[in-house]
RNA sequence: GUGCCCGUAGCUCAAUUGGAUAGAGCACCAGCCUUCUAAGCUGGGGGUUGUGGGUUCGAUCCCCGCCGGGCACGCCA
């Protein structure tokens, strides 16, 4: 393995490290892969980290270690650089063992086990049923769903959840507006809610509640009729989206349970609590938060934040001690205010939950452009632009790729005419392209996987092909370092960089040569190239064509 | 005004958690298809990492102050 191979060369610094400087032997060793070609394979700088409280100077320590290292049959060399790194090279077969092990794992390729089978819950989505999804939900549809996928890979036992808010003003907003669309239709007032929503989509649904036999004087059933329409549609978006979840959690069901009154209770036990103006509130800023805040407000009702409160108790009472939630970052308000509920909850139950449970992903708003414009409006929603919208312009694979190949944490512009591009260069088409590519080399070698798998590899010597070889082997680490920061864009990097180098191959070598030996070797190399491809695509929900 | 986040090539973004000469793609310029898919490849120019200090062997990264942008600051969700 590469970790493996990596631990290897860290165990023969270690020992190293022992002879020449016994009083550090204890230092963690770190070795990291260098940006440069010429830098080598691995690089260490613990010489330099060293220098100071050894009182020596890090050049000549470097030196030291390196006359100290035993004899590899992986390395080939090492040589002291620049203020006292330690750059190793690895010998071509330690390089090309990544090859086996990819084809030997397949599909588990790159998969680790730190997770340990640990359950974990991830909350992503969560929107309100008073509309089709925008793309803001797009966007943590594909950061959550990739993310879930990510853990998953790690051996995390993930959950992907759906809060449904189907209990606040929001739906009683929804059900005015419905109302007030029927009964226009019916050619009665209306009396359209002030804050109603506008959007086409509330149209329809009067409609299809009126042809139904619906009463609108019914505003119960109205609701029903909303929400229930709603929830399929944003079913069918995530359906076209290919995102699936695991569970959904009601919000209403908290009130019918009790668990929103067993939390007010609780909370009021915990002595954080206290009455002023008629209403009842939380000392959060005893956890961090700038203010304090309302439970209970003077007429009686719960503000929202008592429901996320007890919403998120369940998480840890079900077995979830890992949570993530993803949201956008104009909800980051939310995020003290949860904590610092359950910390005074922990306080009273005792249970202990951490101080940073639940982790957060937050991610910032999609800009769509569109021809150098910032497109606004969508025909059924009005006022913003659907994920549905975007999947029937750009497609489902690239709306998935675009949208988690980026930080979460920066702002996201959109443009369609890129995503849409099929002649000029898109990422998605360029990372799949590869992919179709190795699959038609493939075909016409008609080669079997497995003899494949055992192929001798010795001839492989090009750069390139080590090259793409190390490329292989970085995979598993990337994803445990993707998976560890809540970061899939990293994985689309990486897809990108693999997809690269190995469209420069292709154009540099031939595959299928006559030299049988060379021809099996390369063979086995793209197969490999093909396999990770496909392993991290899967990640991030995109499709790995085998034509285009 | 207060809090959180962001600021990197003309544009869109990376940068191995403090490492070596800050990297890709787009756009621009010049080349490559009678050989496995040209949705591809090769080469070129492009930077005071918003700014001023500080911390140290070393800072895009950590600390402080400014400048600019986003979001949030409700007994709304």
């Amino acid at each position: 393995m590469s970790t493996e191979i990596k631990s290897h060369l860290i165990d023969l610094l270690t020992q190293s490290l022992a002879r020449v400087a016994p009083q550090s032997a204890a230092s963690v060793i770190a070795l990291e892969r260098p940006k440069q070609a010429a830098h080598g394979d691995w690089a260490c700088n613990v010489a330099m980290q060293l220098a100071k409280p050894l009182k020596r100077n890090p050049r000549e320590l470097a030196q030291a270690l390196i006359a100290g290292l035993p004899a590899s049959p992986w390395l080939a060399g090492a040589e002291i650089a620049g203020p006292g790194f330690i750059n190793l090279r690895l010998k071509p077969e330690a390089k090309l063992d990544a090859v086996r092990r990819v084809l030997a794992a397949g599909a588990q390729y790159g998969r680790a086990g730190g997770g340990r089978g640990r359950p974990i819950l991830v909350e992503f989505v969560s929107a309100n049923p008073t509309g089709p999804l925008h793309v803001g939900h797009g966007r943590q549809a594909a950061l959550g769903d990739a993310i879930s996928a990510l853990l998953e890979a790690q051996n995390w036992k993930v959950t992907r959840e759906f809060y449904y808010n189907d209990a606040g003003v929001q739906i009683d907003n929804l059900a005015l507006s419905v109302q007030a669309r029927a009964r226009e239709q019916r050619g009665e007032t209306g009396n359209f809610p002030e804050s109603g929503y506008h959007g086409e989509y509330i149209r329809e649904i009067a409609a299809d509640y009126l042809a139904q036999g619906g009463d609108p004087a019914d505003l119960a059933a109205v609701r029903r009729f909303a929400v229930a329409a709603l929830r399929r549609e944003q079913d069918e978006d995530l359906k076209a989206f290919g995102v699936k979840f695991d569970n959904y959690y009601l919000e209403s069901s908290l009130y019918t349970e009790g668990k929103v009154e067993a939390t007010v209770s609780a909370l009021t036990a915990s002595g954080k609590t206290y009455e002023q103006d008629g209403a009842l509130w939380l000392r959060t800023t005893d956890y961090g938060d700038d203010k304090d805040r309302v439970m209970r407000k003077s007429d009686g009702s719960h503000t929202y934040f008592v429901p996320d409160v007890a919403y998120h108790v369940t998480k840890w009472q079900r077995g979830y001690t890992h949570a993530v939630n993803i949201q956008g970052s104009d909800h980051h308000g939310t995020v003290a205010r949860v904590r610092a509920g359950l910390q005074a909850l922990s306080t009273v139950t005792g249970v202990g939950i951490p101080r940073d449970y639940p982790a957060y992903v937050l991610h910032k708003m999609v800009t769509v452009m569109r021809g150098g414009e910032e497109v606004k409006l969508s025909k059924r929603a009005g006022s913003y632009v659907t994920v549905r919208d975007l999947i029937d312009e750009v497609g489902r694979d690239a709306v998935r790729f675009f949208l988690v190949s980026r930080k979460a944490d920066t702002e996201f512009v959109f443009d369609i005419d890129l995503a849409k591009s099929q002649t000029e260069d898109n990422p998605v088409y360029y990372v799949q392209y590869a992919h179709a590519r190795i699959c038609s080399v493939l075909a016409q070698a008609a080669a079997d996987a497995t003899a494949l798998a055992a192929a001798e590899l010795a001839p492989l010597v090009h750069p390139r092909e080590l090259a793409l070889a190390q490329r292989l082997a970085e995979f598993p680490e990337l994803l445990a370092e993707a998976a560890g920061d809540f970061a899939p864009h990293m994985v689309a990097f990486y897809l990108r960089e693999l997809a690269g180098e190995f469209h420069s191959y292709y154009n540099a070598e031939r595959v299928l040569v006559d030299d049988k030996s060379l021809r099996l070797a390369r063979l086995a190399l793209i197969l490999a190239v093909r396999q990770v491809l496909q392993n991290g695509l899967a990640l991030l929900g995109v499709s790995a064509p085998q034509k285009m």
